[in-house]
DNA sequence: GGTTTTTTGATGTACGTTAGTCAAGAATTC
DNA sequence: GAATTCTTGACTAACGTACATCAAAAAACC
């Protein structure tokens, strides 16, 4: 009832171990029709190698690299505590973990940093892209040298990269809009929309989103053009508070990018009554705050632990050669109202 | 710069492999001296014994055991069919599974099949517990005969039982609150609760959480008391009529368990002006439909293969004897629109 | 046919651990 | 001080796989 080994096989095709390896190994000087007799006993078998005995026999180092921007972005600042974190345990599965950080929106920096990891050949590659041709290039690249590349949090779609792990942000805009209608179902007014900056793959999607829900589902709400805070509190806060200053029946506000702190000192001093609905993005002390004093009422959240685990999980089965079910790596947004926070 | 092995805390601690190995796996016959001066070249080291190459060594397989209950419930039905999804994947990380059912809301018979499973001698038990002094009983019994013991889905506290895997049910509850409260903010009116059993603490305690909140929250909302639809669509049904023709003014529904097909009916039937808002549980076909036209407007709902691997992840931890986090065990309750489903 | 080339088998070592045996050495007992 | 017990070290085989070497067998060539 065991799992049949290399052993069994060989018997089965009646052929030596050595046979058995050279096959199993695509090492070559085996005859075509021996080789189809060894896989035929392989399948029959159901034969799989013990990646466990076969890592301990090579020993095998997983080397994976973690490509991130820097900044003061406290989102992320707890994606690469995340990833340190992580490298403890990784080491416990043979994976050693090294980071890069880079300036935040710069393709060239970014891609020029890619072309470097290459030298160092590691065996995968983590990467937040920013969404850009040279980055797409560099890519590309890393997977020609026969590197594995994964996507983290914001996508590069036809890069090559093998997956991407992180949220459906357009599906996360299309929730942050079921929310926000619903919350304001029966009152009539405006909707504002606080954006870091539309050079963001994920902060387009995420608007996209959210628009395609409140023109379809909430039509008698209306959409105010987006405001592009950059991720800035201060920036926000001027923002918010102009927009409060030109408009008086302000019932809800998406925040879909960072700079919380500052759209809750808008809403301080100069929130218009009854106050309006806000969800917002991503859990930190400032929203979390926010939330448990009643100023946001919902916030979406997608767990970087959870996507930084799921990253090097993803990655040591594409080095593993193993199948991967291509719809892994999408994780599941989370929700938080002030009543399920953690 | 590569892990410490036996061979490196042995020349450290200046013994042979033999007293190593009689210190790392608590045999006798080691002076307490000599045993301390191993631990201490291990603690200098930094020395973590390789599981892989150990259990390779040792032949060990986990035998994990989950007892679940049965029944025409589809959460349940998702629930055997994940566990047996899993036996394929865990065969590869030399996890052995074996299954039992037994009749629901039965805390005689699971006692029972506790006690019977007890004698094939597993690593593990996983069980969907009944909230029962026999079965609490059965559970000590286990640890007692040194089985780890996880409770899924349901739990049974002050069992020994040594997580829970599942939701937080109160959370649970009172995210539903957040929601409906939010959605019928500016309705007068009276919420529905449609419980499966009050002798099921998981519905117990999102009852709790969704009152908890609602009084404190929501006090402009008048909640009625719960009906039981033990979790039967036809008797839903019947309990939702009843209660459509007794009140017009029902604004908010909230149905924590099971039947809600029966829900989907009764509002079919005779919903009254303006349509209530409705809240629900997990993601059946049922509630998808009803998300989709509109019937339901979120479900609250529990990944159920994640908590299956969550439950062997952690059971393998415990085997192991490796350290587990406490708070390990509980998931994200997960929230859908028509708006982002999967 | 003999020679060369290709294919196959036998054997050994290694990975890091478990687990056992046996004997030498040290400490303890009377 | 001798007999006894306890502690330690040296050695071996095994887990399932990888990889290397050498010899034997089989196929291909002229």
């Amino acid at each position: 009832m065991l799992r049949p080994t290399v052993h069994d096989v060989a018997h089965v095709a009646n052929v030596s171990l050595s046979t058995v390896d050279r096959v199993l190994n695509g090492r070559d000087g085996v005859r075509a029709a021996t080789r189809e007799r060894v896989r035929a006993a392989m399948r029959e078998l159901g034969y799989e190698r013990d990646i466990m005995a076969a890592n301990l026999s090579r020993k095998r180092v997983y080397k994976v690299h973690f490509t991130l921007p820097e900044g003061p972005n406290s989102f992320m600042r707890n994606l690469a505590e995340e990833v340190r974190a992580q490298t403890r345990h990784a080491a416990r599965a043979r994976i050693e973990i090294s980071v890069s950080t880079v300036p935040p929106f710069d393709g060239r920096a970014l891609a020029a940093d890619l072309r470097r990891v290459r030298e160092t050949a590691p065996d995968g590659v983590v990467v937040v892209a920013t969404d850009d041709a040279e980055v797409r290039q560099a890519v590309f690249d890393l997977r020609a040298a026969g590197i594995e590349v994964i996507t983290l949090v914001s996508d590069l779609p036809t890069s090559g990269r093998a997956h991407f792990v992180g949220i459906d942000n357009v599906s996360a805009g299309r929730t942050a809009a079921g929310l926000l209608g619903r919350f304001c179902q029966d009152r009539q007014g405006r909707i504002a929309i606080v954006a870091g900056s539309m050079l963001l793959r994920d902060h387009v999607e995420r608007r996209l989103g959210f628009e395609q829900v409140m023109h379809a589902e909430f039509a008698h709400l209306q959409l105010m053009p987006p405001l592009e805070g950059r991720d800035e509190a201060d920036r926000v806060e001027q923002l918010m508070s102009d927009a409060f200053g030109a408009h008086d029946d302000i019932v809800g506000i998406y925040s879909l990018g960072g700079g919380n702190g500052g759209l809750r000192r808008a809403l301080g001093r100069m929130a218009p009554t009854p106050w309006p609905m806000v969800v917002a993005h991503e859990l930190t002390a400032q929203s979390r705050a926010a939330l448990q004093d009643g100023a946001f009422d919902a916030v979406l959240h997608q767990d970087i632990a959870r996507e930084v685990r799921h990253a090097l999980d993803i990655l040591r089965k594409l080095i593993d050669a193993a199948p991967v079910d291509p719809g892994a790596g999408l994780i599941q947004t989370e929700i938080f109202l002030r009543d399920n926070l953690p």
